[in-house]
DNA sequence: GACCGCATGTAATAGGTTACATGATTCG
DNA sequence: CGAATCATGTAACCTATTACATGCGGTC
């Protein structure tokens, strides 16, 4: 049920239609959190049966009505609620790893573009992100801190720090396949 | 699909029955992929149902007889094909990280007891994985390396670097979280 | 006698992805 | 005129989790 907790978070920052949560789920919360717009529309209509969103029909000259939400009373209990419960610290679920071991049962040295494509997308990402941060937290336009933002920047940090590493181990995988396909370097 | 062929890589490595393959999914497999046995039996019917995998029963002494599971030849050619296949670099899904932000509309401080709960079970794993890093690769007792156990062991140098990783992180959280709870230690 | 490990499953539900569908407006 | 963006949804399917269920053998 953790999507419904994002969005409720997500709808506490600034209210917003399905559409534009969908695309904050591409960004900013989709560092950590990911959804489509299918599941968030199907989410939506269940939390606002269920009393703990309110919805804003609101008509836009040159775009088509959107409806936007809001967090109600019961939707900020229930998220506070779900802080105060322990959670299951969750673990890794990496593809890329599972075709790394797989690869032994193959060409290793097959394995090294797909690798290579992995680490342009990561570096990519940590760009993003790191450009994010600046706009947003460390350079001069950005906003005077405050607790939310304090939180949200930790939060980027970690983003980072994923990608950082993430960029370090391919590295490491690509040194061990290049030495698994013939020529040992000088150590 | 890629429990599929997790399980294609983990019965390469080595055949054995829907329990066997359940624990190993809570140990090695498990640091990047997890199942439960329910999803593993129900995988491993269909895919020998599809001609991917061998079947053996064998009865043993004290124990209830088992299935054990191999890979057969177009299980090993589904495999080879995947490990071909382009996969998507996945996202991060930290729930962890929906607190965190979700605390801006709580009291901060009441997370700290929950991120310090997940910093010692962090702990705990990278306490487990560098055992196991020390008992199956670096220590004196260890095999000699093959491409397989190389491969084996990039994998599990990507969890180790992970879990660092996060200690690091949940440690800037803490300090974060703190900081906002009022006193503003020397910088 | 109670509990743990081995071994295998079914059933119900929840969560998530993919494909399909519509319609307006703006930009090149 | 075609493509992209804004905006909302349905339907079918696949994947994953939770709860329930059984039975033997060994250990405390």
């Amino acid at each position: 049920m953790a999507l419904d907790h994002a969005i409720l978070v997500s709808l506490l920052e600034r209210p917003g239609s399905g559409y534009e949560l969908a695309r904050r789920f591409e960004r900013s919360i989709g560092y950590f959190w990911t959804a489509t717009h299918q599941q968030i529309y199907r989410v939506l209509r269940r939390m606002e049966a269920e009393g703990l969103l309110d919805v804003r029909e609101v008509a836009q000259q040159g775009r088509p009505d959107k409806r936007e939400y809001s967090v109600a009373a019961p939707g900020r209990a229930a998220l506070s609620r779900w802080l105060h419960e322990p959670i299951e610290p969750e673990s890794l679920r990496h593809e890329l790893a599972v075709k790394i071991r797989g690869a032994a049962f193959d060409e290793p040295a097959a394995l090294a573009g797909e690798v290579e494509r992995h680490r342009r997308v990561h570096a990519e990402r940590l760009a993003h992100y790191l450009a994010g941060q600046e706009r947003d937290f460390t350079g001069p336009g950005a906003p005077p801190p405050d607790p939310g933002r304090e939180l949200q920047h930790v939060v980027l940090r970690g983003g980072i720090a994923y990608e950082r590493m993430t960029l370090d181990w391919l590295d490491d995988v690509l040194a061990t396949l290049h030495r698994l396909a013939g020529g040992l370097p000088p150590s």
